[in-house]
RNA sequence: GCGCCCGUAGCUCAGCGGAUAGAGCAAUUGACUACGGAUCAAUAGGUCGGGGGUUCAAAUCCCUCCGGGCGCACCA
């Protein structure tokens, strides 16, 4: 029977309760969060600590130390522990015995897929709109992040139960597509791109591909036509590299919205009018705006021009309605910091609405990527010819070596990407790390099966080597892993995890054989660690899953 | 000036208010007639930017200062 961190919170909640009610207090509640057990960095501290005896003693006016051994008192009697110290100023170290730790590898091979998923967002919507660049041009290393970590967290969202969306909003209204469709024109008449438009390679390129489709003759019609056709076919062949390129990275989004959308359905005066409805619209200067300093903007936003035409929030106020129709009741923007000044206008916008801020609607800023070169930074220069957009990223170190070094920091760290590194000195990304300790648990059970190891027989209790209690430990904290990566929107959590598992994986391995040597016999032993091989080489592939990295059974 | 993010080992970065702050790379030294050496073991390397505060306990929370990045339009 296996003892789970989840399982054993659970019964330390019961006991913690019963403590609680000894003493006939009524006012304090403890949940289950309180009691979660973490596993302790020093193997001397046991399998899984508590810190809950301090947390309690003072509101319960007692000794920290004589309330934890009042509780280890409880825990002693839960299957499966083997011993339990009181510590320090007051923590409980529970030691499991080696067969109720050891369960948990046939659990995860029965499992398979399924361990590590949670139900944290068990039935909620949740819409994840991520990368959403202009169809103007490729996409840039910036953008790649947002693509690398958005798919990520959309797939561990799934794991934990949530009914998940990828939304691209395809922004094809405006002034960025208009110098886009002149660019495209100005190299078809070879003049020289505007001030204001688009240089490099894939505009001429776009434009041969325009030409080349168009089936009337594009000569003979006027500029502002032939502007029109560019614009027409440009995005869409632009669109269509973006699509193409984002798959080959491993990135599907099931929605791509069209701004156009909302300003041809409607939407956007319907958003207005709802705004204004509620009292959150005024004109001045001639322009309709928005209150927004009502609700923390620091300033008010303009929602109509005094051209008449839609101001850019007007977009985001239909998007955000429409989003919400559709019926999503959490919306996750993923945004680049060079955008993080939006947050405080769209949560004004959320409130105007009626809605939740930071609960209907977020925002994940994410810091900036940097192209350096031998420790220098690069600027990125389209002139220059320094852009690096998705493909070259890919073609330089591959899609799993990409998407894992996109991904294994916290988003809230500026980035550093040094492709000389990343191809060369491959040791420095550590997905190799990962995917060769998966490789290797293939390579053991091929051996183990070769010579006559099998999973016939499961006796966890023979699962006493140090390295493996550890790695037992590891692999329990898996599912948690998850979770807190889904809670904290903060997928590089289980790129880390990987990487600590595979090096206990390792380490394992080099104490502890699998296979007999030589004309050993094939025992117990032997059986119970192909299962615990095997158990790593699932939570490694699921863990590889999450981020969007192959596990290869060879490499 | 205001706002957001960052400052942890030589470098790149983890670190959920807890025990002796960790990993990879780089450096030094070991381990293949043992399931793949893309590995493992060991050594060295830290005023967690500075200063206050809260707490039984602070790299973590609060204040402040100093550095670095980014942003503050009737542009999108």
């Amino acid at each position: 029977m296996t003892v789970t961190p989840a399982e054993l919170s659970a019964q330390l909640l019961t006991i913690v309760d019963g403590a609680l009610e000894r003493r006939g207090e009524s006012t304090l509640t403890v949940g289950i969060d309180d009691v979660s057990l973490e596993r302790p960095k020093n193997r001397d501290h046991g399998d899984w600590a508590s810190n809950i005896a301090m947390k309690l003693a003072k509101p319960l006016g007692t000794n920290p130390r004589q309330l934890a051994d009042e509780l280890a008192e409880g825990i002693r009697s839960i299957h499966g522990v083997a011993s339990v110290d009181v510590a320090g100023p007051g923590f409980i170290n529970v030691t499991l015995d080696a067969a109720a730790a050891g369960a948990l590898a046939k659990t995860i091979v029965e499992e398979g897929a399924a361990f590590g998923r949670g139900t944290l967002y068990s039935g909620v919507r949740i819409n994840l709109e991520f990368v959403s660049a202009n169809p103007t041009g490729p996409i840039h290393l910036g953008g790649v992040r947002w693509a690398a970590v958005g798919d990520s967290l959309a797939r561990i969202f799934d794991a934990v139960g949530g009914e998940v969306t990828r939304e691209y909003y395809f922004n094809d209204h405006g002034l960025q597509i208009d110098r886009f469709a002149r660019s495209l024109l100005a190299s078809y008449l070879v003049e020289p791109a505007p001030e204001d438009g688009y240089g490099g390679q894939y505009i001429s390129e776009i434009k041969d591909r325009v030409v080349a489709a168009f089936p009337d003759d594009l000569a003979v019609m006027p500029r502002d036509q032939q502007q029109e056709v560019f614009r027409a076919y440009g995005v869409d062949f632009m669109f269509a590299d973006i699509k193409k390129s984002l798959h080959d990275f491993g990135v599907d989004f099931d929605v791509y919205f069209h701004e156009n959308n909302l300003h041809e359905s409607g939407d956007v005066e319907r958003a207005i009018t709802r705004l204004r409805d509620n009292g959150h619209i005024f004109e001045a200067d001639s322009a309709t705006w928005f209150r927004s300093t009502d609700f923390g903007d620091d300033k008010d936003r303009v929602v109509i021009k005094s051209d008449g035409e839609a101001g850019y929030i007007s977009g985001d106020l239909a998007y955000y309605l429409n989003k919400r129709e559709r019926g999503y009741e959490r919306n996750l923007i993923m945004l680049g910091a060079d955008h993080h000044g939006y947050v405080r206008r769209l949560m004004a916008m959320t409130s105007a609405f009626g809605d939740e801020p930071y609960v209907n609607l977020e925002i994940l800023i994410g810091q900036m990527v940097n192209l350096v070169k031998d420790g220098v930074p690069q600027r990125m220069s389209k002139r220059a010819g320094t852009v690096v957009v998705l493909e070259d990223l890919v073609e330089a170190v591959g899609v799993d070596a990409a998407r894992y070094a996109l991904v294994r920091s916290s988003i809230d760290q500026q980035l550093d990407i040094d492709l000389d590194l990343l191809t060369k000195r491959t040791n420095d990304n550590p997905v190799f790390y990962v995917q060769y300790a998966h490789a290797r648990t293939h390579s053991v059970a091929r051996n183990a099966a070769a010579s006559g190891v099998d999973r016939s027989a499961f006796d966890a209790s023979l699962l006493t080597h140090e390295t493996e209690s550890t790695l037992l430990g590891v692999l329990a904290e898996f599912p948690r892993v998850v979770t807190q990566a889904a809670e904290l929107r903060e997928p590089h959590r289980v790129a880390r995890y990987a990487e600590e598992l595979a090096g206990n994986y390792h380490r394992w391995y080099d104490s502890c054989r699998v296979t007999p040597l030589g004309d050993e016999p094939v025992t117990d032993l032997h059986r119970t660690r192909l299962w615990l091989n095997d158990a790593t080489g699932t939570v490694l592939r699921n863990a590889l899953g999450l981020l969007g990295v192959s596990a290869p059974e060879r490499m």
